[in-house]
DNA sequence: ATCACAAATGAGAATAATTCTCATTAAAGC
DNA sequence: GCTTTAATGAGAATTATTCTCATTTGTGAT
């Protein structure tokens, strides 16, 4: 039974990075890796577990932690933990700027960020190579500052 | 039998505002709150529930998270995710800046921060009250650039 | 100080999430 | 096509967290 069926209109250079890092190329993965291209962000095992099986019928819950495991070494996705939530995945390019409710959970994402020109100076300073953040800023929503201060969502 | 008996050298306001909000002060309370408060960062549940019950020995499993999602809500502590291990506590207030690998999970801490200007304007555009942020860089620490690619720890 | 009442607690059960084990399968290079 | 070895799926095992409920204890009124 070939399971090669599957066309995957797969973003090739990430095919070549898992490749290139020794990793062999499985259905298993590249569905996941095609879940998390096309549906992107904000997805948890579970849901990740789900939408790869609709790619791949027989791909199994333990696979998709250890694939989503080796991405995130790999550094392409990454967990991101918000709320009272369990993790979800995000592709790991790109920034992520949320303002959260201390108080009742609510989140807003917000844009511009000034974060993006202290990469460079973090760069050159700790040697790292840079490929994205996070920035959070918590406090009380207007909402929640306007309400008694004992409540919740 | 009378457990008062501790002497808690603790920050009356953080009393005063549990009580404003209208929670009772017990003792499991004190006891988490004065762990926090004195050890402070990147505790997790499990320690947390150990340095409790030194201080007040019957203190509960579930007690201590129940105490943490109060004192959570109440915008006192915060649980932060960082590298691959569970939620850690930490004070709401003030700033956390992290550089995180993503090959290796090391981090290392940096203190300049240009969040602190953004604050402001974030305030006004979306009428937070804000209390404190967390600013993540990722990427690829200087270890793991040097060495292969398929790599871990 | 005592009382009444609701909130908070501790113990352990129940649940949910994640990791592990191991026999089987299949990708990659020859 | 054949070999080697990594990867897989199924389910067991483990771990973390939440829930339940009978009991205790702060708190405000007396």
């Amino acid at each position: 039974m070939r399971n090669h069926a599957i066309i995957l209109p797969m973003s090739t250079d990430l095919i070549q990075r898992l490749r290139a890092a020794g990793y062999k190329i499985t259905p298993p993965r590249l569905a996941v890796i095609e879940v998390i291209q096309r549906e992107g962000e904000h997805l948890n095992p579970q849901e990740i577990l789900e939408q790869a099986q609709a790619l791949h019928a027989q791909t199994g819950r333990a696979t998709v932690y250890r694939t989503l495991e080796l991405l995130t070494q790999l550094g392409i996705v990454r967990p991101i933990y918000v709320g009272d939530n369990g993790p979800t995945y995000i592709r790991a390019d790109g920034a992520h700027h949320h303002l959260v409710c201390s108080r009742c959970g609510r989140i807003v994402e917000f844009d511009a960020c000034a974060a993006d020109s202290m990469g460079c100076e973090l760069e050159s300073r700790f040697g790292f190579h840079i490929t994205s953040h996070l920035l959070e800023f918590y406090g009380i929503c207007p909402q929640c500052q306007t309400s008694d201060a004992s409540q919740s969502q």
